[in-house]
DNA sequence: GTGGTCTAGACCACC
DNA sequence: GTGGTCTAGACCACA
């Protein structure tokens, strides 16, 4: 269950100007992690002492986006072992995946009519996407 | 100055039980309504104390959403008159713009992405915001 | 007293989307033509209804300006026959003029600071209005 | 991004009697501030709850003036930590600055000379808010 | 009638 | 401790 820290791979980076609360950064990127591939069940996390150095934020914070995410089933804590990547549970309710696509659609939407433009013009702009594979990240 | 509002056309809605604040909601929605095409320039928005009573908010928090929109040049309010859809900030250079999309564009499809939904999901989805040309005016 | 309306020389010119309330800018403006010498003493403006008329806003506005520019001695209402520029009284008392001008500078500076100029700059351009007379208006 | 308080060189300073809403002045005068340079970029500005207190106004005004400035991307804020100026954004480019400063000076210039002001009287004024580059960090 | 400003105070989120 | 959101309600300014 103890395995090589994914360093070479996996770096967190946060933005502290975005705006986006910095546990939700962390929790985002692990999240992120997974879902790419770049995290794998049994992986150990950085340390919270550790990781709380190397991005130069409060130990408190890193303890507090480790805990939401074990909440989430996402990781394992074992005790004077380290965190731990758990088994997937990954695929959420319908619903909440509904209202989540919803929900960055909203968004979406929201800064294209603040910027000018238009829902058509985002779609056609997406279409270009959806021809190349896309090599995401 | 003074047009019928698209009371037929754009309803808010929001959603107590997302986390989101509510003025938030009421800006995503206004800007969503623009870039769907369901508000237009000239349109009058729903008076402060109208929408409070429909969204059962307090006023101030109407207020503060118009008022952001109104910094962010999407809205123009007139003192004992209304609130309005302004006639849009001058559209930037070609080249900016295009950049401005794809940024946009990349951010949403990449939170897509992240959340496991495919480019073409995201496009379905969006289509249920657009609306018909329509005749206006 | 009845004198020739200064029609060709002087017109009021409202923006309705400039956020300054529309009373203020008739205000403003009856001001600025009495210092320019566009209107002297002795003039007759347009009536209330004649000016809501041309300037398709209402009579009351331009009731309010009118009745504020009379408090302020800078006009003479009639009965029956009309609005008139009074004989002037245009010193104001220097501390009133003192804070004119220094809210006039607060604000130029605050526009400065919101763009990114330094008060610095903002003098050397001032500068540059300085040597030549500046035809004003 | 933690930095002292400017406080020996930045005193806020309201005139209750002006007319001129609370919150405007605050961000005219923090927006004068950093045109002046007694505010540069990481300085941290009185906290809300502190600012209140010495200004003897409700904390949700100095809220409003803050947001307002951080919206204009003059400010950064970062909950749990405080109110800091933002690195400057982008300089535009040059031509389109230029025209913007001129803008500014010439709107200052045309105000004070309808109020009977010469430009050297505003230059005057102008210079009792610059500061000497002093050494600062 | 419209929107604008300000206060007082509760409760939440983040560090 | 920091800032953020929302409410309730008073009072003002404008058309």
């Amino acid at each position: 269950m103890s395995q090589q820290l994914p360093s070479t791979r996996f770096r967190l980076q946060l933005d502290l100007h975005s705006g986006v609360p910095v546990y939700r950064q962390v929790i985002d990127q692990v999240r992120g992690g997974i879902a790419s591939g770049m995290l794998a069940a049994g992986d150990q996390l950085p340390t919270v002492r550790q990781l709380a150095v190397d991005l130069a934020i409060n130990p408190n914070t890193v303890i507090r986006a480790y805990r939401e995410l074990e909440l989430g089933g996402l990781l394992e804590t074992h005790q004077g072992t380290g965190t731990f990547i758990s088994m997937q549970k990954m695929k959420q309710a319908d619903a909440e995946r509904g209202r989540q696509l919803a929900q960055i659609v909203a968004d979406c939407a929201s800064r294209a009519g603040a910027a000018g433009f238009t829902v058509d013009e985002l779609i056609e702009e997406l279409r270009g996407l959806a021809v190349e594979p896309a090599r995401r990240r």
